[in-house]
RNA sequence: GGGCGAUUAGCUCAGUUGGUUUAGAGCACCUGCCUUACAAGCAGGGGGUCACAGGUUCGAGUCCUGUAUCGCCCA
């Protein structure tokens, strides 16, 4: 077998590579792994994609870096398993499926029902999980295949059900009326994750309501101030301060405080704020204490419109610096009245019905919506003479992020789970560090959303997820309570093995309000352990109901690493691999997810779920804006897989993964008619159709919805960083098509020490330095350091240097066979270092140098692997890192830089040969004898003499480095002004280095503090530029 | 309001416990080369008061304080 430069294209041909080797791979099973006692384990689990949508760029540098991880611990030896799958994503895929059946048919859940529904998302989740799959394979994730999860298989669905048992039976898990954050458009609960605040303009209306019976002296009128006038059908208190005064007084102290911090511009306005303080004080104080006591003496006021008697209380939510100083108070719709409504034991009435309309509390606002109501209610006030001002103002909203629609807090029924001590649970195994979180910075925000220890409320009123197992039945009457109870502890044997129950009783003990609210006594919750159980039968028979509502998505995922290798099952891969080795992950879901899987991992294998978390960078475009589809600037990874090729997306996405910062990566819409590149501004962006400023001619975008805008050929966005990477890809598959063309003969053998050239022992110094750091960068999550050290090895080092002196070896038969041995194992070892971040084109390589060097190394050589991802991960010997030659090798490089800076300020063509000799002493003359042919093979410069009584040539130019003055003859070639105005140049900088290092040195405070070896350093340094300086004005003189 | 991070060349980013001959890379720019692996390449070059203001130190891009701007998270 040969090859020559023909033979192979002169570009690597990913189109046809990738598919070809990605079906190698699948061929040999190599991503597969099992328990296997030889070995040490390392896995991962993938952070499940939402089945929602394809994947982003986003997913993107999340797998690459979990590929390279993987991929480096196979080859190192570990039994690696890399668990891939889905996620259902409850009310996110609920919801696109929602949106989609009402633009297409017009329909709405309700109008097809739950089967049907369910039905169709489940078709939306095939079609997106092979789309998904498809599209992880094609970057080249090595993941198990075989072992694809989905958290709503059965496998996961039984853990979440022994799950959410095990916690019930253990009182973890409870149901309660709780406020909840309302989506009236896709009627469920949200939760605060997924509630995002918004600015909208808005009025803060005046209210007044009667004070009823009011005392002399007492006023007539109470007026509070609000956002939502409409909310006052619910109202059931009015609050007023407690201690007005003192609340004042603490305001104004906090003022002052602040003011003796404030920056200059700031002071202004707070002098106001304490100006206008006191004027409240001595005008309204007065009036805030007599409703105070007027509180106190449990005066009542009449609520408007829904004549209802409501309590005037003191309790300090009121704010006495602010409107009025009283607040109206609506506990089952406004999160910090709810409290109120806590301490001051007021009822909470619900006006509100799941669809967002309001309900029969209303009275004769019944049935309309949120904001028909708030017209009438305050039309109708102000017919009463109950309207005061209204001033504009802008307000924050929540809304849902899922609907875009405003939240309303809601009181419903929720289930929940303790968190007490799960959270600290939780808390403690990253605190001991059994949990180590990198960057160490994210351990902060992860134990301190924990030591809130809020309760998670899991239920969704969404019918895809995991329908929760609770079957609940009322009871009227204590009796009820107690016959249910002894059927279930008797005849039913319900004692919390495998199902268990809770009696819930109700928080309202008068029995005509129960009555009238249809408030049961209790209810009984039955929580049944196994899907399909005989029992759920039985107590259906006896009057109970299963719960309709679906758990959090996160309560899956919480279980992913344990239930994808099969827990609650015993089996040997889990415990072989669980737990897993690191977990790697973005910002935005460490509370969500990871917090949520360490301590379901603790709570159900007793033991971690991953004892490294690594959190990298987020993506963003050139406006530091993260990518999405609703900004039109987000890259599609195949788009990227398509132009530049998988290894260039994963290459790129490691380069940008550093420690600290996220990644701007700023991005272009790319013509289809003639390949421009057009940069992407907030204004093309949104446009359907946007004009080539080069070829004229438009191209449309994914805004495109009109026909006539779709039928424009459409502009893929891309970004012009990936070239950097193809580029790279590109050296090295011209690198290696050199060797390949250069290997025919090739006989393995060992190579001994003496057989070794000079240039031999630099490059096997510095792959064992790279191999060094290239390991450590990756097992330490440093991507981007891992990329740059290879990078510029491999073009730097080895195609720039080494490759080229290999060719001067080539033209000798009698070198020729040492050489080639040393090619083939360097750029084996090269391209098992760099296989774990291009896996696609270092496999090509690899076969193509298997059919000619199927036997490498310099020791003793050894067949390659069949695949270079089970080819063993290099490791560095350390013998071979030699610092003496790599400085002997750094003075030959910095001797070529002054000789070609000369050639080229010379404008001497680079055909033309130039003779140059070099002025310098013993050693650094022996350093570069052996590699002085190099001068002539590289930069066409033929080294003539070299030591210190070498004639030197005339018409000559000069360079001047530590210890070594260069000659180059120049004879007919010379152009004196520039070469006048090179030497100027270079000494103008000797001058200002000199200049420093006098200043330096003449600095008293220097010499007698700074370590004495800095001095002495400093020293030598500035009498090595005395010489050169010396040397270069000689230089001057003689032009 | 609290927390975290960032600010270094036109752009995107490195800069390892403070001290290599006055800060490096890629892209972009300028000059010259189709040199038998690579023009997606090769050789050379220009371009930075390291956001700003103080401080610590013999010495600060690096440590401390403050300010400004931007980003993210939480309330």
């Amino acid at each position: 077998m040969t090859f020559s430069p023909d033979s192979i294209p002169n570009r690597f041909d990913f189109k046809s590579a990738q598919p070809r080797i990605n079906d190698f791979w699948e061929a040999n099973r190599f991503f597969h792994a099992k328990a296997n006692p030889e070995k040490k384990p390392y896995s991962i689990v993938i952070p499940p994609p939402n089945v929602t949508g394809a994947l982003h760029l986003g997913h993107a540098l999340n797998n690459t870096l979990q590929d390279i991880q993987i991929r480096m611990k196979r080859m190192q030896g570990f039994e690696a398993c890399w668990m891939p799958g889905t996620d259902h994503a409850g009310i996110a895929t609920q919801a696109v499926v929602e949106k989609r059946l009402k633009e297409d048919e017009g329909k709405t859940r309700h109008d097809i029902g739950r089967a049907a529904l369910v039905e169709r998302i489940w078709k939306w989740k095939d079609e997106y999980e092979s789309r998904i799959l498809g599209q992880l394979k094609q970057m080249g994730c090595s993941c198990d295949w075989k072992r694809t999860r989905f958290t709503l298989d059965e496998g996961c669905s039984k853990a979440v059900r022994v799950t959410f048992f095990d916690l019930f039976r253990q009182d973890l898990i409870y149901r309660g009326k709780r406020l909840v954050n309302w989506d009236t458009e896709l009627r469920t609960a949200v939760s605060d994750d997924e509630v995002v605040q918004r600015t909208i303009k808005g009025n803060f209306w005046n209210l007044k309501y009667p004070v009823i019976d009011p005392q002399p002296g007492e006023p007539a009128y109470i007026t509070i101030a609000t956002t939502r006038p409409e909310t006052m059908l619910g109202d059931t208190a009015v609050a007023v301060h407690p201690e007005p005064a003192n609340a004042l007084s603490r305001v104004e102290k906090e003022l002052r405080e602040k003011l003796k911090k404030a920056s200059e511009k700031d002071v202004p306005a707070i002098n106001d704020q304490i100006e206008s303080l006191a004027k409240r004080r001595a005008e309204t104080l007065a009036t805030l204490e007599l409703l105070r006591d007027m509180a106190n003496d449990g005066r009542k006021l009449m609520l408007p419109l829904v004549n209802r008697e409501i309590p005037l209380v003191a309790d300090i939510w009121a704010k006495p610096e602010m409107g009025s100083g009283c607040v109206k108070i609506t506990p089952a719709h406004d999160p910090n009245d709810y409290l109120v409504g806590q301490r001051c034991d007021l009822p909470m009435i619900n006006i509100l019905n799941r669809d967002g309309t309001l309900n029969s509390e209303a009275q004769a606002y019944e049935g309309l919506t949120m904001k028909q109501a708030r017209k009438k209610v305050t039309e109708d006030l102000d017919k009463l003479g109950l309207l005061g001002d209204v001033e504009e103002r802008e307000i924050e909203l929540p809304h849902s992020d899922r609907s875009k629609t405003p939240i309303e807090p809601f009181l419903a029924d929720q289930w929940f789970v303790k968190m007490d001590t799960l959270s600290q649970s939780a808390i403690d195994a990253v605190q001991d560090d059994r949990v180590q979180i990198f960057p160490e910075r994210y351990r902060k925000g992860y134990i301190d959303w924990l030591s809130e220890k809020r309760d998670w409320p899991v239920s969704r009123q969404l019918w895809w997820g995991h329908q929760i197992p609770v079957w609940s039945r009322r009871c009227e009457t204590e009796t009820e309570v107690k016959k249910i109870v002894s059927e279930l502890e008797g005849p039913l044997l319900i004692n919390g093995t495998s199902a268990s129950f809770q009696v819930e009783f109700s928080d309202e003990t008068d029995e005509v309000k129960r009555e009238k609210l249809e408030i049961p006594f209790a209810v009984v919750h039955v929580c049944v352990q196994k899907d399909g159980d005989a029992l759920e039968k039985l107590i259906e028979d006896i009057g109970f109901v299963r719960e309709e509502d679906v758990l959090d998505t996160w309560f899956s995922s919480a279980l992913w690493p344990h239930s994808t290798f099969g827990w609650p099952e015993k089996n040997d891969d889990l415990s072989y691999f669980y737990p897993t080795s690191t977990l790697i992950t973005s910002r935005d879901i460490i509370t969500l997810w990871v917090a949520r899987m360490v301590l379901a991992g603790l709570n159900n294998m007793h033991e971690i779920p991953f004892k490294e978390v690594y959190i990298h960078p987020k993506i963003q475009d050139g406006f530091g804006e993260g990518m999405s589809k609703s900004k039109g600037n987000g890259v599609d990874p195949l788009d990227v897989i398509e132009k530049f090729g998988a290894d260039a997306l994963r290459f790129s996405m490691a380069r940008l993964t550093t420690e600290t910062q996220d990644v701007r990566l700023p991005v272009q819409f790319e013509c289809p008619h003639c390949e421009a590149s057009i940069e992407q501004t907030k204004k093309n962006r949104i446009l359907p159709v946007v004009e080539c400023p080069k070829c004229k001619k438009n191209f449309s975008t994914q805004w495109a919805k009109t026909d006539e805008d779709k039928s424009v050929a459409r502009g893929t966005v891309l970004s012009e960083r990936f070239e950097e990477a193809r580029n790279f890809v590109n050296k090295l598959w011209n690198a290696s098509r050199f060797a390949l063309t250069n290997l025919p003969n090739y006989q393995p053998a060992p190579v001994s020490d003496s057989e070794l050239e000079t240039e031999d022992r630099w490059i096997l110094s510095r792959l064992a330095s790279v191999t060094q750091n290239v390991t450590q960068a990756i097992e330490g999550y440093q991507y981007a350091e891992a990329s740059s050290q290879l990078y510029d090895f491999a073009w730097n080092e080895f195609c720039s240097f080494y490759v080229e002196m290999l060719k001067d070896r080539f033209q000798s038969a009698s070198k020729r066979p040492v050489a080639q041995r040393l090619l083939a194992h360097t750029l084996d070892s090269l391209l098992r270092l760099l296989a774990p971040t291009m896996p696609f084109v270092t496999e090509e390589i690899w076969r193509l140098l298997g059919e000619m060097a199927p036997t490498r190394g310099l020791d003793s050589p050894f067949e390659s692997a069949k695949s270079i991802c089970v080819a063993p991960w290099p490791v560095a010997s350390e013998s071979a890192i030699d610092s003496k030659i790599e400085k002997q090798f750094a003075t030959f490089q910095s001797v070529l830089a002054s000789v070609r800076n000369i050639r080229s300020q010379q404008n001497i063509p680079p055909k033309e040969r130039v003779e140059f000799v070099i002025r310098t002493g013993r050693e650094i003359a022996a350093d570069l004898e052996p590699l002085k042919q190099y001068f002539s093979s590289i930069a066409k410069s033929e080294l003539i003499g070299i030591g210190m009584d070498c004639a030197i040539p005339s018409p000559n130019a000069t360079a001047s480095l530590p210890g070594i003055e260069i000659y180059v003859d120049l004879k007919d070639f010379i152009d004196l002004d520039a070469e006048k105005a090179r030497l100027e140049k270079e000494l103008g900088r000797i001058t200002g280095l000199i200049a420093s290092k006098e200043k330096k040195l003449s600095n008293a405070n220097f010499v007698d503090r700074a370590p004495a070896e800095v001095v002495q350093k400093e020293r030598e340094t500035l009498a090595q530029l005395c010489e050169q300086k010396k040397t270069i004005e000689s230089s001057i003189e003689a032009i």
